[in-house]
DNA sequence: TTACATGCAAACCATTTGCAGGGTT
DNA sequence: AACCCTGCAAATGGTTTGCATGTAA
């Protein structure tokens, strides 16, 4: 089951954006991405699409999709910023930190009980980001688990 | 109860490394400071013991630090890299995104629970780190919880 | 036509690095 | 004396910005 795809016709529209080539490309891109593509991965794939596209387009492309919340960037270690769909339902995620891949989870415990420290503390939570550093278990390496994700 | 200090002749004599007035200096400041500051906010106080410090000298010591493991270096939002002492404990953080203010805390049932999902996921965790970004709550904002940390 | 968007290059910011001179052991 | 360490300034890498030009509405 796939996400909603961007409708930048109607975030320009409503927003009073021009709906520019470069803006379709970079979105397109964004749709199909599958990973966490950095800035400059994303430049080189949307130049695939259409060659005149600036990496400083894409840039302020982004920061304008991030804005409106169609987007999240993450910074993972140290290392450029990486972006992906926003989803409905946040998730937190695993850095393989052999290979650099990046693996979503959910877990509802660590999300109420996040809740309950900040309570405790007397604070309202805003957002939060939880990474985990991670490498292939040696042994009883289960494969990827049911499903991508109960999504 | 306070933490160990860092004890930079040992580490020295230990590594082969030399033991400077420049390192003494920023033990120094790390030894007391209560907060999270970042290089230049540390290269600021280190000039005040001894004015005689470059700030690439303060990052090559922190570097240097931080590989002992004597510190830890975190990156909140985005901004600068700040610095605290590592904790034989590990601990995570709230940011206060209004204040900029750093508290720290700990649940070890979050820590279970990662340790949880990352088995299912067949990971074996290297390191984490979970920043909760907040704001003081608005009723019934608790002052501090009990105790500093029962560390 | 008229803003807004873009490309380009320069600016920026935090951090790292090369190198010649200094200071510890 | 030998070699590590430092200061300085320049380089770096990711990202942002100023400005003249281009282009969607």
């Amino acid at each position: 089951m796939q996400i909603d795809p961007i409708d930048i016709v109607k975030i320009c529209k409503e927003c009073g954006l021009r709906l520019t080539g470069q803006r379709r490309a970079i979105v397109e891109v964004l749709q199909q991405a599958r990973d966490h593509p950095d800035a400059l991965e994303l430049h080189r794939r949307a130049t695939k699409v259409d060659p005149r596209i600036a990496l400083s387009t894409v840039y302020r492309t982004l920061s304008l999709l991030e804005e409106k919340g169609i987007l999240e960037r993450h910074i993972f270690g140290s290392g450029p910023a990486r972006f992906e769909r926003a989803d409905a339902e946040h998730h937190d995620h695993f850095i393989d930190v052999e290979s650099g891949r990046v693996v979503e989870f959910r877990s509802d415990k660590i999300e109420q009980l996040q809740q309950q420290v900040a309570q405790e503390h007397g604070f309202e939570i805003i957002s939060h980001r939880l990474e985990i550093y991670v490498k292939p278990a040696k042994s009883g390496k289960r494969e990827a688990p049911r499903g991508k994700r109960a999504k």
